[in-house]
DNA sequence: GCCAACGTTGGC
DNA sequence: GCCAACGTTGGC
């Protein structure tokens, strides 16, 4: 139900040690995104073979190039440091691990925090609804979903790669009247697969994943608060060159999942403490 | 591996 | 509905 965005390659920060990579986007929402376009769009198409093997090697090795050109391209924009890729011995081959900066960086005990987006709007694609909003996860069972729907590599892998349980989201409303940051979330479980992938009905059905090879992962997102105010795109963007200038929302428009610096994050919480613009007189 | 054509996202 | 900014695809 997600979609995210995508990501333009910019350079901003990252959380702290590393960059962050994976942009998929997420569908959610709406449809469009998946990211494969035509995957997740059409029908069926033959499926392709699977692989019988499926250690994490041989895993890591198929998704590679889209994945890892993607992580790299952000990890340079970022400015981050790269570590030299893993190589592996995998059945006789080499197969690179995902580039460090894809790898939880963290500290012991520190928590993260992300940015991911979803849209609020009733949408139909391939038949079904992908609306999803923040009330919508307020709604779920136990404030908790799966954040399916993301077909763009780089933001799957940091779902893949880079949350973990804990970790803060900022829940932001996407291809709707007045897009902007509208609550706060919380990952409630480590990426595994998107099934949505696997189901041909589905709106982000992608012909190339199979659960022996799976494609696209999720984690899933637990509802903490709606944010007092919902703080606009338009309001955060003038910020742009000062307090928020290194958010990849504000320069990397398209990427669905994204990482938020805790200083960026401090300053968004005080927006929120401040009255609307439209409130000041 | 380059790059033109095409498709999408998503703000406006 | 437009279109800028990207990403992906596929020919070569």
């Amino acid at each position: 139900m997600r979609r995210s965005n995508r990501i333009a390659s910019k350079a901003t920060d990252l959380p702290p040690p590393l960059a962050a990579h994976a942009t998929k986007r997420s569908i959610g929402t709406n449809g469009g995104d998946g990211g494969e376009s035509d995957a997740v769009g059409l029908g069926s198409s033959p499926k392709r073979s699977k692989q019988v093997k499926q250690d994490h090697a041989v895993i890591a090795k198929k998704e590679t190039q889209k994945e890892l050109a993607g992580a790299s391209a952000s990890t340079a924009a970022a400015g981050t440091t790269t570590a030299e890729p893993i190589i592996v011995k995998a059945k006789g081959k080499t197969k690179k691990d995902p580039p460090a900066s894809q790898l939880d960086d963290r500290k012991e005990g520190e928590t993260k925090i992300w940015l991911m987006k979803a849209e609020p709007d009733s949408r139909v694609v391939k038949g079904k609804d992908v609306k999803f909003s923040i009330d919508d996860l307020a709604a779920m069972p136990n404030g908790t979903s799966p954040w399916d729907g993301v077909r763009n590599h780089e933001a799957k892998n940091i779902m893949r790669y880079r949350m973990k349980v804990g970790d803060t989201v900022l829940f932001y409303h996407s291809n709707t009247k007045t897009p902007g940051i509208a609550g706060i979330a919380e990952v409630a479980k480590e990426a595994y697969p998107d099934y949505s992938a696997f189901d041909p009905k589905h709106p982000y059905y992608d012909e190339k994943s199979d659960k022996d090879d799976p494609r696209w992962y999720m984690v899933d997102v637990k509802f903490k608060r709606k944010l007092k105010r919902l703080l606009s795109l338009k309001e955060l963007q003038e910020y742009k060159d000062k307090e928020l200038k290194n958010m990849p929302l504000l320069n990397r428009g398209r990427l669905s999942v994204q990482p938020v610096h805790q200083s960026d994050l401090d300053f968004i919480l005080e927006l929120e403490q401040r009255p609307a613009a439209d409130e000041l007189s």
